[in-house]
DNA sequence: CTAGGGTTAG
């Protein structure tokens, strides 16, 4: 998901970016000609005349999806090739010292004057409040008494006032068949500006090709509406096929429609469209305002890719524009997600040097930053700093900080604003801060206090989430308390939990550590949950043999129905099921299944000097398996008398987490009862290494 | 609000 951050600085479209820069210096000077023709230079290559046969072609015919394809893959080589892709038949050239394209720049549309000045305008006012009121049934009786005759003017500002969609629409029917006046693209914006409040796509495309029947010119205006419509609607291809209409009509974007459009295909994962069309744009003249910057900065942050955001702040430098409080906050959970802590707080502190306050998004976002890292002193030193500072907090901010504190195991930090919170007036605790909590005392391992909190929560008639509720089982399940984990669980799925991958997956782990009765009982609940996984357990408990080929098929049906990021879990549970049952073949046959799917990637890295194996992300029982499977590889090496290197290590990882469990030290104590000679390296937690000497005499001994 | 665009929680 995220980007190889050991790859070159610059990311592949990024350097093509660049790379356009420096071969199409001519694209530049045309496209400050065309500027002010009101034409898509994109665009115009579809409309263009013939090109020379050497350059002509794909270019001429190509789609948008075409156009858009980053400029690396696509090949606008040489000058008058890009000068022909600039003309077009109808193009009125201007002068072309003139400084800046004006087309692009926004021209925002001031209030008219018959607004302000209109005597009317309360009696149209209150009209138009009586339309919002009235019943639908009553709205042809309403609408006759209109207190001034239905002008162009008197249309547009009762048009504006009205709210719900359904009276904008019957209102705006009204008016065309009046027929007073011809209807102009400004009465379908509005219309479609109320359209989109209430979500309903299918109106405004209705009016959209109503307007292209009559030939009422669609602008900026209506497309961005349509677009950033359909954008809310979640309907993203209808987005694009809207901007590919204004694309193939020949109307260049302006700003709203670049940041809408680029918003649409950023939403759509399509980074290398998003930072074509930003190329497009910018060698048309167009300059992207903070409003595009911090589109794309989520973008980045969602595909974690740090390069972007660098590339971001270094374009924003380049054109001039200093980032707003929305593109800091973009910027910072961007940088977040792309794992860089420490460049966000340089960032945040740059922010409130130069003079922009913070608001609760950009300290929601930092806080979970320092959570996410573990940075527990940064944490509450910003903590500190915002009640210093008098900084804004809202209900999510507090609801972050409790997370926080259960990432960081910040017990006391985290009872405290719990019980300011439930003293407060307005943040009182919501499932939200009840999860948290949960989590805290779930972790810890504080169990009748998670188990205060859960009753204490119905009393408050706070609703029990599916998150909550698996940090309840999980440590319910680790007290070994399965009546109340039962109890929990059918309280839970009662009450509208619905049981998601990670849930069961807690259960198949309590699963995992319990036997007879316990184990029946949870497994009992993880069949109302998951079918399939509980009758995959029941076959693996057993003690009749099972064709591998029928298990590989089973198990491969049941990862792929399984969320993405429980799928090493489960794997993980099952192999500690399949040792713990004494079922060491199936263990192994699991193992390897996994990496076959790809669930343990990384697992075993070689250089020359060293082999190690890396176990961080395994439970206990797969570790130990998959200990045993490399040892019994190097053993068939050994007896080969393959070459081997000087050092063979294992990792664990240290568990950073303040609750986490000892993988080291019950990888210790297998090592240990294996007689294998690793030892713990004095200075790295979690790191066992062995030479080959010792490896090699102890890997004989067992043969022998 | 002044016909259109962007940011907050496992």
């Amino acid at each position: 998901m995220a980007t190889n951050l050991s790859a070159p600085p610059l990311s592949p479209y990024l350097s093509s970016h660049n790379h356009h820069r420096r071969r199409c210096p001519l694209h530049f000077t045309s496209s400050l000609r065309l500027s002010a023709t009101k034409r898509c230079p994109i665009a115009a290559s579809k409309r263009a005349p013939p090109l020379p046969s050497a350059v002509a072609g794909e270019q001429h015919s190509a789609s948008l999806a075409e156009q858009l394809k980053p400029l690396s893959t696509t090949t606008l080589s040489d000058q008058p090739n890009e000068a022909q892709l600039l003309s077009k038949p109808k193009s009125t050239w201007v002068n072309p010292t003139k400084s800046r394209p004006s087309v692009l720049s926004l021209q925002r549309h001031k209030r008219s004057s018959s607004y302000s000045h209109n005597p009317q305008i309360k009696d149209l006012r209150n009209f138009a409040k009586k339309l919002n009121d009235c019943e639908e049934s009553q709205f042809s009786a309403v609408i006759e008494g209109i207190p001034h005759p239905p002008t162009r003017e008197n249309a547009l500002l009762v048009l504006n006032s009205l709210r719900p969609w359904q009276k904008t629409l019957l209102f705006f029917g009204w008016v065309k068949a009046q027929n007073a006046f011809p209807m102009e693209t400004i009465f379908y914006n509005v219309t479609m500006k109320s359209l989109r409040f209430g979500r309903q796509f299918q109106h405004i495309e209705g009016l959209a090709l109503e307007m292209v029947e009559k030939e009422i010119p669609l602008d900026n205006i209506t497309y961005s509406t349509i677009i950033t419509c359909a954008k809310r609607c979640n309907l993203f291809d209808k987005a694009v096929e809207w901007f590919e209409r204004m694309y193939k009509t020949g109307l260049m974007p302006d700003e709203v429609t670049y940041s809408a459009v680029l918003d649409v295909y950023a939403k759509l994962g399509k980074v290398e469209e998003v930072m074509s069309l930003y190329e497009r744009g910018r060698a048309s003249g167009w300059k992207p305002d903070a409003i595009a910057f911090a589109v794309l900065a989520k973008m980045f942050g969602e595909a974690g890719d740090y390069d972007g955001i660098k590339y971001v702040l270094q374009e924003m430098k380049s054109i001039g524009i200093q980032p707003n409080l929305v593109v800091y906050n973009s910027l910072l959970e961007a940088l977040g997600k792309a794992g860089k802590p420490g460049l966000a707080r340089s960032l945040f502190e740059e922010m409130v040097e130069s003079g922009v306050s913070p608001n609760e998004k950009t300290l929601t976002a930092l806080i979970k930053i320092y959570g996410k890292a573990r940075w527990a002193r940064d944490a509450l030193q910003l903590w500190e700093r915002m009640s210093l500072n008098g900084w804004p907090v809202d209900f999510i901010l507090y609801n972050t900080l409790l997370s926080m504190c259960a990432d960081l195991g910040l017990v006391e930090e985290a009872e405290k604003l719990f019980e300011d919170m439930k003293g407060s007036e307005k943040c009182k605790p919501d499932s939200w801060s009840y999860t948290a909590m949960l989590n805290i005392y779930g972790s810890g391992g504080s169990v009748d206090k998670a188990m205060v909190l859960f009753r204490e929560m119905s009393e408050a008639g706070v609703q029990l989430n599916v998150m909550g509720c698996t940090c309840l089982i999980q440590c319910l399940g680790r007290a070994k308390r399965i009546d109340d984990l039962v109890n929990v669980f059918e309280f839970a799925v009662e009450n509208g939990v619905r049981p998601d991958d990670r849930l069961c997956g807690c259960l198949l782990s309590v699963v995992s550590y319990c036997d007879g009765k316990d184990a029946s009982k949870v497994l009992a609940c993880l069949e109302r949950a998951n079918k399939a996984l509980s009758a995959f357990v029941k076959v693996l408990s057993g003690d009749e043999s099972t064709d591998f080929d029928a298990l590989k098929e089973e198990f491969k049906r049941i990862l792929s129905s399984t969320a993405v990021e429980a799928r090493r879990p489960f794997c993980n549970c099952l192999i500690d099921i399949c040792r713990n049952r004494d079922h060491h073949e199936r263990a192994h046959e699991l193992l390897y299944l996994g990496t076959l799917y790809g669930l343990y990637p990384g697992l075993h890295t070689k250089t020359e000097d060293e082999w190690r194996l890396n176990v961080r992300s395994l439970s206990v029982g797969a570790a130990h398996t998959a200990l045993e499977e490399w040892m019994g590889t190097l053993a068939k090496i050994v007896q080969r008398k393959e070459s081997l290197p000087a050092l063979f290590s294992a990792n664990t990882g240290s568990g950073n987490h303040k609750f986490s469990q000892g993988l080291g030290s019950a990888f210790a104590s297998h090592v240990e009862k294996l007689a294998a000679p690793f030892t713990e390296s004095e200075g790295k937690a979690g790191l066992f290494t062995a030479t080959r000497e010792d490896l090699v005499l102890w890997l004989q001994s067992r043969v022998a």
